[in-house]
DNA sequence: CGGTAAGCGAGACGGTACGTCGAGTCTTATG
DNA sequence: CATAAGACTCGACGTACCGTCTCGCTTACCG
């Protein structure tokens, strides 16, 4: 096994591990794990206030969505989602988008390959999500800067992970000369598709194909 | 003169014309031009008013601005605001976005520098305004359709043009074959940038170089 | 043994007897007698619950009373609290004016000194008393009918014993000629001191003085 | 005209005076009496606000009255009630309490006469009022030294001038060898009718009869 | 002497009300 | 008429408490 390979099977690994814990819903203020002392947190009522957020978010959109609204669909009390999240924003950033999970694509052999399987995976992620909601989510996220590392911290470092793990093979592959700035194959890569649908307001059918274009683009650009 | 160089020329004509019908301030109901019956309004108000609004955005940001803020520190009643603008984020918007111009730029000969020009233009606007400014409109912009249309109208479609524009140039020229589709030479020349800015937070002081890099991998492509 | 004795004495034996049953722990719900299947309620518990009622009113006031901050202060859950007592006002009536006992005074040998004797120690309860503790619990009766009845049978109608003693023996002594309203009396021999104190907030100190013109006046209206 | 006679007739006029003024409602933050800039407030707001208070008072009592159920039965937004009171409480006293006045009543001709009648005033008074309204106010005070303030200014302070006058009457009459202090005399008159009504829950059929006894056994023990 | 029913501290739960704040409208008096 | 001031309605916010309900333990009595 060459070096490359190692760094990437344990990144893979370390991967794995983020991954994991983060599927365990996030909570404000974590009962220390020494031991549960009163009564656990009612498991239910996180996947209620998660569903109940989404169905409003999708009925009324992110601007009229509602404490409130939520807690009467989810047949709870305000002070249940106040106990699990500190704002508003938080609780709908951890109903949308906290289990967003994209394990680096298999390797397929050329860079060109990787990047499209990445670039598709992205394109696919955005296009689901409503825009009024991620627009809504990232204007919230200055002025909460606690919001805002968490949400680079999901968000952002994650897809961050996983375009290096995809230089890192082409280099090990030989695909590259010498490694780029991954932030900016990053924004090459998935600025185009975000603009494409949070600004212009682009159809999403044509997604897949300009995502193959931009993917074309950016790998031939990093090969010369 | 050859047809296109004729249209070009039209086009710019009618830049010329939207733009400078722009700079005159945008007023919700513009009082009818025959005559001015009683007290007209006073201009003076209109400059304090976009004034007051850039100064508390930059001093509370977009989401802590409040009417009554703006309107204390312009030292105006809030009905003179709601008389000029049907909602707080027209206020806004016409305080901030409403007189960028972008004229097409000067000719320089390529595909490849025009690409670069237009890049730069539109990068710089892009740096100098606020993050949280921009996000919170766009935000804004869903849900007040009205508003939306206007974004549209001034930003997208008036980038859009020039990008037009510059094809149309390079295709007079003989750089292009056939003409690509604007939008996703739009999304493919400002989304990286507009990532890179607003996402990802980047470092400004690279963008110039940045932009550089896109516009040469978009020109690229487009030559293929 | 006249008939009028053998009835007073007959009466102050069962006072002797609601006052001994009442010195036990009021409690929401009494185990039944026939066996205690479980662990028994931790007699330290009731006290401690007493205690940091009385220290909590008397640190923050009656209207700032909360049930978590005597739950904490006594070092004890609130179900602790809730088994005992089915709402707080319940437990601040216990922790507060539950063990007042008055046995009706020795016979001074006069109706004026009966009154006085009656007057001064209600008028030593009510001094001791902090005067926003009873006003609210005063308040808390109105919609709380088993409180309220409890503290009528408590409060007043031990009061009226005491008053009823007192004319009986004036009676039989021959000082009255006829038997007055037991509750005209009580409200003229306890009102004036009530009101001073929970209305009008005057001096304690004066208390007693004003206690011997009130029993005064009220024999002598009595008499005549 | 005799200097008792003069101070008296003064004494009535500062009377008229003070309850005029007090006839203004109480507003949080009066306006500076100077100039009216902005738009006045609504006296019919002032009204509509008072009624819906008492109603709410009436049907659901003083334990259960919400800001919310006030604003909505007046039509009106919680902020226009915010607007004129600092608290809830504030509200319900200007609603109940504020108005009431209690010009000393005429002279006839002994002090026996005026104290019935003063007795009876008052008496009246207090039988109106709801009890679980008064004493909830009266719970409420204390917390609320602001309240307490007008309070004691208000009822207890008028009460008090009106007994003065009567005594001061009494004085020059000849009815009075000396001052005898005022504060006991209210406590003695006042009290035994305050504490059947609100204590002893007595039948209010039996109050005027009762309040005249202790007219008559006050202005005795006054005499002798 | 071991089972079991109830007690216990801790703290989450559904509700309900609070008092605050902001948006956009309306009403004065003044220019 | 436009203006400054500021009151108006509406509706959401986040907090606080109440009285109830689990949790996992501990404790005394009964068989």
């Amino acid at each position: 096994m060459r070096p490359a390979q190692a760094i990437m099977a344990c990144s893979l690994m370390i991967t794995e591990l983020l991954v994991s814990e983060l599927t365990v819903p996030y909570h404000r203020e974590m009962p220390k794990p020494k031991q549960a002392a009163g009564r656990p947190r009612d498991g239910q009522i996180d996947h209620a206030i998660a569903r109940a957020t989404r169905e409003v978010l999708a009925e009324r959109g992110y601007a009229k969505l509602t404490v409130d609204a939520v807690a009467a669909r989810a047949g709870v009390g305000k002070a249940a989602i106040y106990r699990r999240f500190a704002t508003k924003q938080e609780m709908i950033f951890a109903a949308t988008v906290h289990d967003m999970e994209e394990p680096p694509p298999p390797d397929s052999g050329s860079l060109r390959g990787d990047l499209a399987a990445v670039c598709a995976t992205i394109a696919d992620q955005l296009g689901t999500a409503a825009p009024d909601v991620l627009h809504g989510l990232l204007a919230d996220l200055h002025g909460d800067s606690a919001l805002g590392a968490r949400f680079t911290g999901t968000f952002i470092e994650r897809e961050r992970f996983v375009i290096d793990t995809v230089l890192d093979r082409a280099l090990a592959r030989g695909d590259l000369a010498r490694r780029p700035d991954t932030a900016e194959v990053h924004a090459q890569l998935i600025g185009p598709i975000f603009f494409w649908l949070m600004i212009l307001g682009g159809d999403r059918d044509q997604v897949p194909a300009f995502s193959r274009t931009v993917a074309d683009t950016v790998a031939a650009s990093l090969a010369a």
